[in-house]
DNA sequence: TGACGATGTTACCGATCGGTACGTATGATC
DNA sequence: GATCATACGTACCGATCGGTAACATCGTCA
């Protein structure tokens, strides 16, 4: 019967085998964030995957739910950077935020940047029934009581509204960074808040 | 109303008079912007136009068309509402910006907002080759000018600084318009931006 | 070994996608 | 009335979409 799949040359190695599970997510991940999420097919992710579709199907149930999945992925990672930034300049908020904001127009001058997962997964499903739309959701609001807090402890006059001026920045970025190539306004962002957060804390 | 805008310099347009065509141009434009334009069939555009998809077809040739005609009517629109606030405040283009701004947030804060239609095909359609990507960054492209100019204007010490921020913050605009509701960042994009003139104009 | 549950695979589904071949209605001109 | 060009509709195409039923394989433990 099986004349080759003992001895399969492409997987046959049965040192460690990656769960397809991950394997899907990985390949989603990427596929999503570069592609777009309505733009990819499962088809493509199983094959890329090397798995087929029904181990998708019971690892995820749709691909709505792979692509939540995808997101929270996302946003775990979108933490460890901030979080790392956070870490590198302890007890100095504007540093903290410049620090991220500057591996953040680093990254968006990068060829192939892509923006904000979160963001373009509601660009994509306007409607906020949608599953991915709720983590992208709840990953923003999130972020804005984070940057709200940090705007606080630099002792800002408004906190909000300094808050809502990076958030401003920050999402102008990830737009800029995919409109723009190499030398769109996300070069600034660095400067621009800088300057924005000196006269919001004189 | 015989003035017809003689030169397009994206793409040539039928120029006539094919009725259907017009009806499918607005509503493809409303869908499109309203729902993306990967959500949105041929199907369902020449249904809610009352029409049938050979005129779709005679008058563009294909969906990607429409996609790029649609857009280049988004961009006729915004600089209209754009020279609106330049003319409402001759000479004084800090206000002129302003001005424009606060109509924006004011937009950004009504339900169904989704943003600005030409970044959002960019997200959709992240390949530079499509044609309605194109128009968008083209449009972009044009902005970044005119807002450099008028940063100038200003008496910006670096006025592409300046205007690297302003446009951050308009894209951020748009981005937090939908993923925020009503009381979102943009509510203070006026504030914000004044700031930010000011911090770059002493 | 042999039974069993978990996991992967082959082959397929109905629905919808963008796009088209071809016939029809109408109005102006000869 | 015959002709022709314009504008629109009917019916359909192959491809691909997300999703699934039924079968093959493997590891585990008795």
């Amino acid at each position: 019967m099986a004349t080759k799949h003992s001895s399969d040359p492409v997987h046959d190695e049965p040192a460690d085998k990656p769960r397809a599970a991950e394997r899907i997510r990985s390949t989603a991940r990427e596929l999503f964030y570069r592609e777009g999420i309505r733009a990819i097919g499962v088809e493509q992710i199983v094959q890329d995957a090397g798995v087929t579709k029904p181990s998708l199907y019971r690892s995820y149930g749709s691909k709505d739910d792979l692509a939540a999945a995808y997101l929270r992925d996302y946003d775990a990672e979108f933490w460890v950077r901030f979080e790392q930034s956070v870490a590198a300049h302890p007890g100095d908020p504007k540093a903290q935020l410049l620090d991220y904001f500057g591996g953040l127009a680093e990254r968006a001058a990068k060829p192939g940047y892509r923006g904000c997962g979160l963001t373009n997964t509601v660009v994509e499903y306007p409607g906020a029934d949608h599953p991915a739309c709720k983590v992208s959701q709840a990953h923003k609001r999130k972020l804005r009581k984070r940057l709200t807090a940090m705007a606080e402890a630099m002792g800002a006059a408004s906190p909000e509204t300094l808050a809502d001026g990076l958030q401003l920045l920050l999402e102008g970025t990830y737009a800029s960074g995919q409109l723009f190539g190499r030398d769109g306004p996300a070069r600034s962002l660095v400067a621009v808040a800088e300057r924005l957060i000196d006269a919001s804390c004189g």
